[in-house]
DNA sequence: AACTATTAATAAGT
DNA sequence: TACTTATTAATAGTT
């Protein structure tokens, strides 16, 4: 590919090597475009001369991190440490809750029986079957839900006593404070489901399951 | 370099597109290690296929770890940190991600709670005697609690949240007011129901109501 | 760095 | 998939 063959061996003249360097460089570079663009290939290609300066090629659709990871992957060498391993191992875990949430928001969406964890179904149908009435367990979900509801009405009004002392405190403090403490406040009260910032959800479910069942 | 020349773009057709790959592939792993034998070079060359199956060559006087080391020293580009700050920025993302995907999850339950308007309870009982099914009953009785508790559970977390502003504001404040601040804040966790000062109530609600009855 | 004779790579065909 | 070969592409040695 010369005027002359060359056997593969170092070169030691030192212009001859680093001018052959230089083009062969150039050539392997455009060689990994090349097969790039041609072959849908993602290519990594990082060269170091002799002077210790380097050259790099990467497919322009990607990244070198990218190439490295899906290395990694596909070869089982380690190239990071641990600290990433657990960083992973974190992006891992909260994509699955992620995708749990999606499916319970599916299901909210949804918003039918059919929609319904199937192992709550099981459940409810095996209390069912070991002869429990109808009354029996709903007399236990009404407990419950007394329980919550009162629960629910405590706590708003411990949040509404908190923020009126909070707004109370708010007026007396000096300036600086002030508009700190107020943007605080309102972040609290638009957070707070709606219902619970008058009155409690569902005053009356229990009666009202009652007269129904 | 070949029956004919080509354009240097996409080969469309898949069998082609493969076998140019191959023959590609080879020729630029020669070559990279032709460069190294001739000119001293430490090279790294990493392909992957469409098919995901990958390809190496590394100088043999080296590794990849070391190549990329160098990569980075001399690139002053930070592969490692680089890597960390990604995952870190991914886990960022995912997680707003799943803020948002809570916060559609407590809205649409809010929604779902006060939109069970009252006729629909009424409907619904009128439907039982009609021959609705106890499961149907049920169904709406454990949604219902289901929303009583994530809204018990935010307002535990709201709570918290506030108290925990509150705390902080008070280490800010002057002198004067903090005595005062203190008690408000001792006094409102005391009138706080001890359960929702670590976890949610009722954590097993459904299954509790079928044991219990 | 440019040139060009020559080898090497490879596209298309089998 | 591998082999063949006409043709292009890369490049070694020269200027």
């Amino acid at each position: 590919m010369g005027r002359g063959k060359i056997e593969i061996k170092r070169i030691e003249n030192s212009s001859n090597r680093h001018v052959t360097y230089s083009k062969r460089r150039n050539g392997i570079m455009k060689k990994a475009k090349e097969i790039t663009v041609l072959c849908d290939a993602r290519v990594s290609l990082i060269v170091f001369g002799s002077s210790g300066k380097m050259h790099e090629f990467c497919s322009p659709s990607t990244t070198l991190i990218d190439i490295l990871d899906q290395y990694q992957n596909t070869s089982r060498k380690k190239l990071w440490d641990d600290k990433h391993e657990n960083l992973s191992n974190e992006i891992d875990r909260i994509k699955k809750e992620n995708d749990s949430m999606q499916i319970e928001l599916r299901h909210l969406k949804g918003e039918d029986i059919s929609s319904l964890p199937y192992k709550e179904l099981m459940a409810l149908e095996d209390a069912l079957e070991t002869g429990l009435t109808c009354m029996d367990v709903l007399d236990v979900a009404r407990k419950n839900m007394k329980f919550l509801e009162d629960d629910n009405k405590q706590l708003n009004l411990i949040m509404n006593q908190q923020q009126m002392s909070y707004d109370a405190r708010e007026q007396m403090d000096e300036q600086g404070y002030q508009r700190a403490a107020h943007t605080v406040a309102v972040d609290y009260n638009s957070q707070m489901p709606f219902a619970f910032r008058v009155q409690p959800m569902q005053p009356n479910l229990q009666e009202r399951m009652y007269e129904g069942s």
